[in-house]
DNA sequence: ATTAGGG
DNA sequence: CCCTAAT
């Protein structure tokens, strides 16, 4: 079954993606009292709602086995809710006085839990009490407004984030618990807005009939954000998904090179706002892709939106011949050539095949500590040049050695078209701002947009520069293997090597102004990981003996206070896993090898403070 | 901001 | 290193 409407409802403010049947999930519990209570209480309104909808679905399935929650399940600890986040539903249930919830937010694949039952949460948030379940689900409004709608969406976690695919289900049950009451037809909402600061008025019901394109979401945070797209945006955000699935890969391979050094991590999210992000993911899994996929829009077709789809939607722009752009060899190599066209005739027009084999990436600096890793010099490198590809690139057309002005002129007005062996044709690729990759510590990353198609000519032969698929190894651990020219002469002077890539093709650096669109995603940078030296670790041992474990501020400022990327939670973590190190043999540990005298001394002061810590809160106790 | 711990 | 509850 093809969808061929939507529909949707729901408040504005939050959203809550349904995603019932995840293949996996972690678990936290959650009560709802919490510091954050209020927030969180929103999220769980929200949770709870779609979870009851959810549970009706599962009831005629008949599968409540699957998502049953042993009795013995308890309550305990940790907030897991942030208030911006988006809440992903995976797995529920429901028990007379306790109602299951799994979620996961965006940000956290896949470990989120929330718990509500009558005994973790705290009284007024068992279920079924209005103050948990939102006023107008539990009052019945919710199951008016879903009444009105014919469908029910939902989403199979496993096509959803690659195919955007949608199963349009319909049901006429009888419903059950507190939720709803005789919906005819039930409804899976892909979203669900919330609006805390319109919650108990009517419901938002926004039908999509006549639009086979919509928007997935908006962000979490942005409220009032409209679901009805045009579809000409939708079709540009095809684009945008590939270009931010590709920034995003990219990005995660920056582990090693770090912007900022100052201990703190940013993200910055489309509206500016900075908010705590996601850590650097091992791979992509099917829920992040997800996640990241809503995000964006989507079309409401059945095609994927695999990384080729960038060159689809590229060779769709070019109004051309759909098979005839290949697909632009872009390593970081010399020289560009162009493949000698074929007569090609699509519709009368003859179209010119332009291929570029390779091309050179415009100079780029880089400025990299010596201490720096070869891996994260790669890291840094390659987001440089992805930078530069994305969007800092203007590309400039050369025949003969001059540039060909006017945009306006056609292939034939210019002469290339006739240029036979297209031996003159050339591009060029200037960055657009020469500031592409800040040096450490000095300022705040650029933000681009990454992936941008250059077409030259709509209307004519397409040509269509798109970025290497530098970046597109999935495995964002590892390291990717530019071939740049990198000149590694190590004739660092000082703790600062400049770093060049030579440029073939340039002429010359423009300092262009760029402006810069925010980029919708939020982008959290790792820290750089430096190991820590034999040195640093003598001095950690050296204070902790003087000043015992617990005053990791004092340890700082007494032992590391020059050094500005090492906090008082890394000296911290340092002596944990120094004291895990020094308990494990020494061929399980890594790194560079410690002197067993320190490791020794490591579990002695350990011991010794560990001794003191007791017999202190003794003393206190009595 | 710091501390303490889990991840 | 990150994240975050609790101080």
């Amino acid at each position: 079954m093809v969808p061929q409407t939507r529909s949707e409802y729901g408040f504005i403010g939050y959203q809550v993606p349904v995603f019932p049947r995840a293949s996996r999930s972690a678990r936290v519990r959650v009560p709802i009292k919490k510091k954050s209570g209020k927030n969180q209480k929103r999220a769980f309104e929200i949770l709870v709602s779609v979870a009851g909808e959810l549970l009706q679905e599962q009831e005629g399935e008949r599968q409540s086995s699957k998502f049953n929650l042993s009795d013995q399940e308890t309550c305990d600890e940790k907030t897991s809710i942030n208030y911006r986040q988006i809440y992903t539903l995976n797995k529920f249930s429901c028990a007379p006085d306790r109602f299951n919830l799994k979620a996961c937010s965006n940000l956290k694949s896949f470990d989120q839990l929330a718990n509500v039952s009558g005994r973790n949460a705290n009284l007024s948030a068992a279920v079924g009490i209005p103050s948990l379940v939102s006023p107008e689900f539990f009052e019945g409004k919710l199951k008016d407004a879903g009444g009105e709608l014919s469908i029910i969406q939902t989403v199979k976690s496993e096509t959803l984030p690659l195919t955007g695919s949608l199963d349009v289900l319909e049901r006429d049950r009888k419903p059950s618990s507190f939720f709803c009451s005789d919906s005819k037809a039930y409804m899976f909402k892909d979203w669900l807005t919330f609006d805390p600061s319109r919650h108990s008025n009517a419901i938002e019901m926004i039908n999509r009939d006549d639009e086979k394109n919509y928007f997935g979401c908006s962000q979490a945070a942005t409220t009032l954000k409209a679901f009805r797209v045009p579809s000409n945006i939708a079709d540009r955000g095809i684009k945008n998904l590939s270009s931010s699935r590709y920034w995003r890969v990219s990005s995660n391979l920056n582990g090693g090179a770090s912007i900022r050094n100052d201990g703190k991590r940013r993200m910055l999210s489309h509206d500016g706002r900075t908010s705590y992000g996601h850590r650097r993911s091992k791979r992509i899994s099917p829920f992040e892709r997800r996640c990241f996929f809503n995000h964006l829009p989507f079309s409401g077709s059945d095609r994927g939106f695999q990384l080729d789809d960038r060159f689809n939607s590229a060779n769709k722009r070019s109004d051309g011949d759909n098979s005839s752009a290949e697909l632009l060899h872009a390593a970081i190599r010399v020289g560009s050539s162009i493949a000698s066209p074929r007569n090609h005739l699509v519709s009368r027009e003859r179209n010119v095949k332009i291929r570029i084999k390779s091309f050179t990436v415009p100079e780029l600096l880089v400025e990299i500590p010596t201490t720096a890793t070869v891996g994260s010099l790669k890291r840094t490198v390659t987001e440089a040049v992805t930078t530069v590809l994305g969007d800092g690139l203007r590309v400039s057309i050369l025949l003969q050695g001059k540039k060909v002005r006017g945009d306006g002129k056609t292939l034939l007005q210019t002469g290339i078209s006739r240029d036979g062996k297209h031996r003159n044709l050339g591009f060029l690729l200037e960055p657009r701002n020469m500031k592409i990759i800040p040096p450490p510590c000095l300022g705040e990353r650029r933000i681009t947009r990454h992936a941008t198609f250059f077409t030259l000519e709509p209307g004519t032969a397409g040509v269509s520069l798109v970025p290497p698929l530098i970046g597109c190894n999935h495995s964002a651990e590892s390291d990717l293997h530019l071939i740049p020219n990198i000149s590694t002469n190590s004739n660092i002077p000082s703790s600062q090597s400049v770093l060049s890539i030579s440029a073939i093709s340039v002429e010359a650096l423009t300092l262009v102004p760029v402006h810069h669109r925010a980029r919708r995603h939020e982008f959290v940078q790792r820290r750089i990981r430096r190991p820590f030296s034999v040195s640093e670790v003598e001095a950690l041992v050296q204070a902790v003996e003087k000043l015992g474990t617990g005053r990791w501020r004092e340890v700082k400022v007494r032992a590391f206070d020059n050094a500005k990327h090492r906090t008082y939670v890394d000296l911290k973590d340092k002596w944990k896993t120094l004291i895990h190190t020094a308990r494990i043999s020494p061929q399980q540990r890594r790194g560079e090898p410690l002197p067993q005298e320190l490791l020794d001394r490591v579990l002695a002061v350990h011991a010794y403070w560990s001794k003191q810590q007791a017999t202190q809160q003794l003393e206190s106790g009595v």
